[in-house]
DNA sequence: GAGGTTGGAGAGAGCGCTCTCGGCAGCAGC
DNA sequence: GCTGCTGCCGAGAGCGCTCTCTCCAACCTC
């Protein structure tokens, strides 16, 4: 029945290998300036005694905590059960992991949260943040650029380049307040499909548009109309993301312009709703409407009938590269990190071609 | 271009307040035994400095760390991205934030990974885990308890009760290590969706069964078995909760069983393929054969055709509970941890019914 | 071989907090 | 009016680490 034996120190060891304070620690911080000898003594003590460093100490001094916070703002239950987090979250772990840092996860309900979480990114818990911000209206940004915390944003943040809140009053300065975001190539991927089904011989191309206080959906609306610059604007009607967004807006377009030969929708989710409104009402996929979604959300592009061509994002590489971009931040010294206007970082898409066009 | 301003410390909050130290903290961490006048000062000296505690030297000295780690072990994307996790990690967070503690994600990549996680826990970073564990030959369980840090597992846990690891050499013992772990009712689930097949006058009821190394599969072929004791062998087949794997299976069960007149296969995913066989074999849904799936995986039982009438089981709440035990035996001290004698929580399941039976 | 130079090791301060302890009021009891 | 409490508050030690500063030995240089 005995006590709990509390974990060796550092002192322990030194007492051990013989040696001070100090050398240990010179030799768990990557033993620069020891001899091997010593190193070896040293190495061996800790083995022995099973010793593991006290982070909390450790940061008491160093004022790093390894450690950095993704904070995920997302009230609706319908996206946040998406995969896309999932995959997204297992980026950024492997990477994290991979420099030895921690992941701490803040999940944000509702607006209450925001200060919450403005308030424990201030309090200096975690060397940085990584951010989804969904929302353009979304208060959250700007609350986390106030806090004064090395962010990166996946998906570009609702604010137009160059109108940053810069000024947020008592944002401690010294940090530059530069946005820097990952994300994938919402508009350049809307091209693809665009110009995948004007490929196809298509004409009268309609868009099944996402909600659109989101940047993505803005995006791939602009990617639309890239492609699309005439269009008849009859052919677009905004979603929201959801299927059954998918199907009010299919039914929508259907009834304004019974000519439509195919649909670009903004999300595979929306696709599926689509699909199933277009076969209620006795239009065959692809031969009469050729339908192509986004994001290649995999357990719904694969199932739909027929499955569904869309625009696949690498998904957990944007993670990946969020942390990689946050950790390089971190790890600059001042000057060097002037020279880093690094902003946005982009990446790219593909289409996947499946049955439905 | 000031220095980055240094955040109060304790120090600098009672200077203000004309207290010490001390009576500071006192405050800070509830205010018992100070003086109301001495109280509201040191209040106003917090907000107007916008002192923020370092929770690093508190834990120094406290040992404890308000964070509990939370360990996914799954290698396989495809179970990882379905939305079950991210609606657990839902309710974990809300109960965490609740009490103030963080949360600490651990994703662990392949085998390897096991060890670096149990050196984590073992290093006393965080005061508790929760570990997902979802294979029965995972050495993960076994690792965590060994690490003495309070734990629940969400999903019961491979070992069978009473066959615990408890001796693990040098687990630091004074902890309790029952295995304490919150599961849904996949049996009684199970026997709920076969009953509902047999009560629509369904006599060849055959099952998909998921990976049988995982409890959940194995709890949902065992509620099968409750209902249909003397059950062909063949009208069984084993899935791997995969669309394609449902495919294969219903492709074997109508190959073996010609005549069979209903399906509750043990998840949405593989109910999927099913439905997809079944249709190719030219099978009315539910007319011909009724199907019953489990999860109620939203994204794909409501975009099944026929959608899918299945098992709905109540995830986020699974998560909160895992979070609300593992906080309890944390605040427990120990004679009253003796009598905590919980060691498994089931919640219940209701079956949801759509077209598909 | 005296003085200078270097690199490796130890001593010790101190990060910001908590918590025990001792002191000192104020009050009751005799 | 003195002892003995009780209740508040401050002093101070110390949690486990990092890091600077100092010291010392070994090696050059002329």
């Amino acid at each position: 029945m005995s006590e709990a034996v509390s974990r060796p120190t550092l002192e322990a060891v030194a007492a051990r290998a013989g040696v001070s304070r100090a050398t240990v620690s010179r030799v768990v911080n990557g033993g620069d300036g020891v001899r091997e000898p010593l190193v070896e003594r040293v190495r061996r003590a800790v083995e022995e005694l099973g010793y593991v460093p006290n982070q909390a100490a450790r940061s008491l001094v160093t004022k790093r905590h390894d450690a950095v916070a993704v904070v995920i703002a997302e009230p609706e239950t319908r996206v946040f059960a998406d995969p896309f987090f999932a995959l997204q979250l297992r980026g950024i772990s492997k990477e994290l992991t991979a420099h030895d840092n921690q992941l701490v996860l803040l999940l944000t309900e509702g607006r209450d949260d925001h200060a919450r979480v403005g308030r424990y990114l201030a309090g200096g818990h975690v060397d940085g943040a990584l951010v989804f911000s969904l929302h353009l209206d979304d208060a959250l940004p700007g609350l986390i650029q106030g806090a004064g915390v090395p962010t990166v944003f996946g998906g570009r943040p609702g604010w137009s380049d160059g109108n940053l809140p810069q000024t947020l009053g008592s944002a401690p300065s010294g940090q530059d307040s530069t946005a820097v975001y990952v994300d994938s190539d919402n508009r350049g991927g809307a091209r693809d499909a665009v110009r995948h089904l004007v490929g196809l011989g298509r004409r009268r191309v309609a868009h099944i548009a996402g909600a659109l206080d989101q940047t993505s959906a803005v995006d791939r609306l602009d990617g639309f109309r890239d492609v699309m610059a005439d269009a008849d604007p009859r052919l677009i009607a905004e979603g929201d993301f959801t299927p059954a967004g998918g199907e009010r807006a299919m039914r929508e377009l259907l009834d304004r312009c019974p000519d439509l030969d195919a649909v670009f929708a903004a999300n595979d989710l929306m696709a599926s709703g689509a699909l199933r409104v277009l076969r209620e009402h006795g239009r065959r996929v692809p031969d009469d409407v050729a339908v192509v979604g986004f994001d290649d959300m995999l357990p719904v592009a694969e199932q739909t009938d027929p499955p569904l061509t869309t625009i696949r994002q690498d998904i957990e590489e944007m993670g990946r590269l969020m942390a990689r971009l946050l950790l390089r931040r971190l790890r600059r010294n001042p000057t060097e990190a002037d020279q880093d206007t690094t902003t946005g970082v982009v990446l790219p898409t593909t289409l996947v071609r499946r049955a439905s066009a």
